[in-house]
DNA sequence: CCCTAGCTATTCAAATTTGACTAGCGGAAC
DNA sequence: GTTCCGCTAGTCAAATTTGAATAGCTAGGG
């Protein structure tokens, strides 16, 4: 599940049921063209694959007095499942690869989609990957260019290295706020954690 | 010009001429496959359509012994403009989507490949862009939720700015290193500044 | 009243990426 | 001496991404 997906699930989830542009807009509202690469064209692709594997479904579509009409859609039973698991997932695993973090960064943007205590756990689970990997880039920079490497890799790994040591006190912080109390979570107000009207409550994943 | 394509052209011309897998393997050596996203595909795909593009030409094919045929390719002279074009604005610009760090990466990966001097003005016209991007950020905390973005969104903003933070001084830094003399760059040896044939290959393999 | 600009909502072809797959050969284990 | 594994080198269909193009409507300036 990529970043794009889950963010389109995630907004279409919000508003119970949404259309294309809307999510589009939402998602702009959040910058999320910046740091996630949502573009038009990758929106509508996800929302009609989505339809297709069932963690959709088309609604309606109603002429929208300006413009073509609005093609509506909201998320199946398998839908909201698949939100939280990929939800959950995104947030606990680092992934081998430096640019996943737009997977992580979609992830947080639906935070509150979940219950404190599960949120708070699962950011400390993160946590721990982050520093193993601080670990292994600290080898890579060790082992120096004693393998062949040029030297100047080197900058990249300390770039590298900066920005997990960077991740590392922002994930800190970011649990200190939820101890805090901070943000209404999903076990705690209405905003976020039941999805739309005329649907079944939060399906629990443990 | 993507993160890979930068790659790709700057592997072939440190080796003077070079096939898919010979590159492929660099890449793997650079953990490129984790900073950038190298997949096997992508290179041989980028190899062929800079040659329809004239950046490349391919040189030979020769049987490996193991396995299929060598497929070897070369910079043409529009090659090398375009590898340097490329790097010097990949270097300096920091464009708009964060994610568009991976070419800055790679064009790190090529630093040697520029004087020293022309390195260190570039980076400094990033440090005054990056400045200008935190100080966006800092606005757009500062705005906070006014703008109805759902509360939480701010810390994704945080995350941001931290990482904007650890950018400038990890470039800071990396002006210091090259202002101290560090790193064998064009202008002062054989290693990288020179492409061509007749050069061994910088990188050894065992 | 006409013209331009910009918003709404989506589609589409073209480009790129993904990662599983082929296929030959060497060496190690049994 | 044969079975299995892994390396070399690259191909390919399918999935996804890109961003330009469409077309109808409205608001505002001149």
């Amino acid at each position: 599940m990529s970043a794009t997906r889950l963010l389109v699930l995630g907004v279409v989830r919000m508003y119970g049921s949404a259309h294309g542009y809307q999510v589009r807009r939402e998602l702009l509202s959040w910058s999320a063209d910046k740091w996630a690469n949502v573009q038009p064209g990758s929106i509508y692709h996800a929302l009609k694959k989505m339809a297709a594997e069932g963690l959709l479904e088309q609604v309606r579509t109603e002429p929208s007095g300006v413009g073509p009409d609005r093609v509506g859609y909201r998320l199946t039973g398998e839908g909201e499942s698949e939100f939280l698991r990929t939800l959950q997932q995104q947030l606990a695993d680092v992934g081998d690869d430096v640019n996943a973090s737009a997977g992580f960064l979609a992830a947080v943007a639906f935070l509150p989609a979940l219950d404190r205590e599960r949120a708070v756990s699962l950011l400390k689970y993160r946590l721990t990957q982050l520093k193993g990997n601080e670990a292994s880039i600290a080898g890579l920079l060790a082992h120096g260019t004693q393998w062949g490497q040029p030297q100047h890799v080197n900058a990249l790994y300390r770039l590298w290295q900066a920005q997990l040591e960077t991740a590392v006190s922002w994930t800190r912080d970011l649990i200190e706020r939820l101890r805090a109390g901070e943000y209404v979570m999903a076990d705690e107000g209405p905003s976020f954690g039941s999805p739309g009207p005329g649907r079944p409550a939060v399906i629990k994943f443990d």
